[in-house]
Parts: C-alpha cells; structure tokens; sequence
DNA sequence: ATGGTCGTTTGACGA
C-alpha cells in the first residue's frame, strides 16, 4: 500500500501535474494540502476517471485539504472532531482508506515568532493531539501525514543558524512534533535515511532549489503499526522541477511503502 | 541582511 502527502499550492495550478504523479506513482492514497478551492470547485470528476474517490474539505481562496483514494474512503470528517467551534481555516481532512485511518494536514505557517498566528499554529498542534486522544488509539494504523510547517531537527533545514530567529525550528514547535512521537506517531521517513539533506520544500525565491536550500517540514507520522510495515520512504524531489509553463508547487511530494 | 517568486477573489497579501 501507497501512501503519498503533496502540498500542491493550488489545485487548479497543479491539476494536471498531480493527474500525472497519480499515473506514474500510482498511490493509493494521496493527502493534498493548499488546495485553495471551495469545495464545489474541487476537480472529483477528474481523480474519479483515475480510479480515485475523494473527500475535500476547502473555502477558497487560501488553505483546504483533501484525501484521494483508490481503497476506499470511509468515515471522512471535515476539521477538528471535538465538537468545539470549528476552525476558522480548511486545515485538517480525516478519512479511512483501506483500512488505514488518516489525517490530511495542513498546518498553520506562524508567520513570526512574536505574530499572533504563531500562538495559532501551537494551538492547532495542540488540538490536532486532542483529536488523536478523541478518535484514535495508538495501537490502530493511523497516519498523520501533511505540510507541518515544522523541520523536526536541525539537520531538516538548510541552515539552522537563520532559522533561529524564525518560525518552523522553535522549541514549542519541536516540543508538538515530540508530543505526537510521544503519543505513538514516528516520522517513518527518519526511519529510513540518516541524509542531513534530504528536503521537502524549497523556497520559489532567489532560486532556492537549485542552491539546496530547503527544509523537510512535509511528514508521514505513522502509528507503530505502521512504522513497521513501512519499507520505503521517498520525497519526489524530481516533482519541485519544471518550466515556467508548467510550474511545480513550492513543495515536493513524500510518500510510503507498507508492504501489505 | 535583503530581496527574491509564486498563487490568489487583480492586487495586496500570504507563504
């Protein structure tokens, strides 16, 4: 079984790239994040002639996330299963494929350690372990997968010093990722490639990509079950390629391999 | 350190 995560900065930008990773990589689940379509603008119609059934949870303009699968998609809930107000953005899609009960996310950015959305996005991780404690128990197959917006250790980022003074590195940020390790999700992708330069987003500016200077902050938490099933880990660098006329997202997709 | 480049509800704003 193939589970992929892609932030494909906007579906409608991206549609026919992600039609044509469907195709050539074949998953069997596929998590999208920053789809930034309302959901009755959401292309099910196309992933449908693929082979895929699909849940969307979207608003627009900015933020929405989706689950593509071709085992099946069961129980599918939009947001937080708390029953507290709902959050304000389209970050969080849960369904179960084959089996396998996964979280679409799209973590809040931070923006600035001192800006309000900082507290947000600590807040949105802290509420993302309550819904785990809520709806799961560790010893299921779950997995969390999604642009954290958060490089779990230093040798995820390019250049550790400058992201000092930034978001996506912090402690309370780290200490949210430790939390769900601590809960029973691993970063299965770790499990299989000790690189320290092994990324997952690059900026678009000042040619970023092409200087390596990027972050690992799209990851597959997998519950222990899960973690050892796994037997390959892969992040499509290739995919971040591609000429002005058909340009890639900003991030590359990651996917699993579990060997049943 | 700064600026650079994408995407979006065309244009300021988020990433």
């Amino acid at each position: 079984m193939r589970i992929a995560t892609w932030n494909v900065n906007s579906l409608k930008a991206r549609l026919r790239r992600v039609e044509r990773w469907l195709e050539m990589f074949e998953p069997d689940v596929l998590c999208l994040q920053e789809t930034k379509l309302a959901d009755e603008a959401f292309p099910a119609m196309t992933f449908e002639a693929l082979g895929y059934d699909s849940f969307h949870h979207g608003e627009g303009r900015w933020n929405g996330v989706a689950i593509l699968s071709r085992v099946g998609i069961e129980d599918p809930l939009a947001g937080f299963g708390d029953g507290k107000p709902a959050d304000s953005d389209a970050r969080l899609a849960w369904a179960t494929c084959g089996g396998v009960r996964l979280a679409s996310c799209y973590v809040p950015n931070g923006r600035a350690l001192d800006h309000e959305h900082y507290q947000y996005k600590l807040r949105w991780l802290d509420r993302l372990l309550n819904d785990l404690d809520g709806q799961c128990v560790p010893s299921e197959d779950i997995v969390v997968c999604g642009d954290f917006n958060i490089a779990p250790q230093d040798r995820d980022v390019y250049d550790p010093k400058h992201f000092e003074t930034h978001t996506h590195t912090s402690k309370p940020e780290r200490q949210r990722i430790a939390a769900l390790a601590d809960w029973g999700l691993n970063d299965v992708f770790r499990e299989h490639h000790q690189d320290q330069r092994l990324y997952s987003w690059w900026d678009y500016r000042g040619g970023n990509f092409h200087k390596k200077m990027g972050m690992r902050i799209d990851l597959v938490l997998t519950s222990q079950s899960l973690t050892k099933r796994t037997e390959l880990a892969l992040i499509d660098r290739n995919e971040r390629k591609g000429p002005k006329d058909d340009p890639p997202s900003d991030h590359a997709p990651v996917f699993i391999d579990l060997n049943y």
